[in-house]
DNA sequence: TCGTCTATGTACGCTAGCCCACATACGGGC
DNA sequence: GCCCGTATGTGGGCTAGCGTACATAGACGA
């Protein structure tokens, strides 16, 4: 991306730190802003109805969450909900729609990011009708886990059995025996990742597909090279990224 | 779409007959030909491993085939399946790029779409994870006669069960018991949809919510106001798209 | 220190859908 | 009219996950 309009592009951008449990579009809800996460991570839910919803899609430092708006849409198909708190960047829609617009290498970068979430929420799809409870919670910690470039978080179990489309009984049934495995450490919602790589064993093949494919995704080839806050298509430099808060302070 | 836009697509238009069990796209196939059904209808799906498939979403006439150039990308994400044979319009990925980089009206009915695409992947990830095999089959069976216009059509349980992700064994059951109460006739794979409405409530929910999701889209605001052959987002009108063929012989 | 709220663990009966195996039954070719 | 392959129907045992209800156990403030 010419340097200039990757400038431009920074100067629309404000930092802003996102809450746990804070929603940032309902389905069929307007699209206010764009945000691009850094340390934070969002869940893309569908519900069927009050009480039942599935996550189908998970944004973090790779991604952009408002997606329709790389299409032109200005209204939000799924819910988006702060699942790890942290920062985040923004830009009003209006903005971005004009650098949008001037800056095809953003254009480019999110298109294969459309694509890739699409992937990815088509392997949820058959994943979360093939595959067992504790299989896919295995795999939904390695992408939290991935995502938040971290391997403890806080989570309850009710909140996991919203994503995984589960009651919360199966959620706890399932996180005791990754548990009694010493896969995982698990106290009031403080989850620790003890072996990463048992735990890959445990979860589905969905995990590896997806992560297979946004690896190949030519990581940040567009924004990170840069050095810039921003990276879209981009999960191999975890250490790069978590610098980032830091990064940001210095430019903005 | 300007006048001139419209007929230099067309030209580079193909009408192509596609046949039942013929496959499009692999996933992380290459991707040669952009399609769009007319009378055809094409499932996509997604695989976990070689016997156990199961459909994310499905087009016809109201979409094209082949989303990924609509972002710029060449590879298939999903199994693209022709689930009924018809005719098809179809364009090289070449000819297809060199037309849609120029054609922004093209560009913003696909984006539509695309958008479109991914609400109806999203439902039915979800509708998946937990809705009944018989509401499933229901919701199926009206999303297959809306976008074929038509209340009869060929197909087997095994085929259904693919689709459906469950067994053969579940589809029979399902569909017997569709069958006991006069909702649906089937002989030897000769589905004919007896009474819609009741269908419709034995349906799940997300038949309805995909459904006014189409309609909403604008219908055939793009492309359709031209009285062409190609009509995106449009479900308002199986008796203009029946007719279809004749205007495409008619033009090319 | 005690009460209370939130988070987690446990139990029990129930059903859909799984795997496996086998029994028809229509339909076209000879 | 017979044969055989494809398409459907049926049965039995099994398990995951459901709905419901209730039991503990940290955390945190009064």
């Amino acid at each position: 991306m010419p340097r200039q309009a990757y400038q431009r592009l920074l100067t629309g951008l404000e930092t802003v730190t996102l809450e746990y449990g804070q929603i940032l579009y309902e389905p069929d809800g307007p699209i206010h802003y764009v945000y691009f996460p850094l340390t934070s991570l969002i869940s893309l839910l569908t519900a069927v109805d009050k009480s039942r919803t599935l996550e189908v899609g998970m944004v973090g430092n790779e991604g952009m969450v408002g997606m329709p708006m790389a299409l032109g849409i200005g209204v939000s198909a799924v819910r988006a909900l702060v699942q790890g708190s942290g920062i985040a960047m923004r830009m009003t829609t209006a903005r971005f729609r004009a650098e949008y617009k001037r800056n095809v290498s953003l254009q480019h970068a999110l298109f294969r990011y459309t694509h890739l979430l699409m992937a990815q929420v088509s392997q949820t799809a058959a994943c979360n009708r093939f595959h067992d409870a504790e299989s896919r919670l295995a795999r939904w910690l390695l992408m939290t886990s991935d995502r938040m470039h971290a391997d403890t978080f806080h989570l309850t179990h009710e909140f996991l059995a919203h994503m995984l489309g589960v009651r919360r009984v199966g959620v706890t049934k399932s996180a005791s025996e990754l548990q009694r495995r010493k896969l995982i450490d698990y106290r009031r919602g403080n989850i620790r990742i003890l072996d990463r790589k048992r735990l890959e064993a445990a979860a589905c093949v969905c995990y590896r597909i997806v992560k297979d494919l946004q690896d190949k995704a030519q990581p940040g080839a567009v924004l990170r090279k840069q050095g810039g806050p921003i990276c879209i298509v981009s999960v191999r430099s975890p250490e790069g990224a978590q610098r980032i808060p830091g990064m940001v302070a210095d430019r903005i």
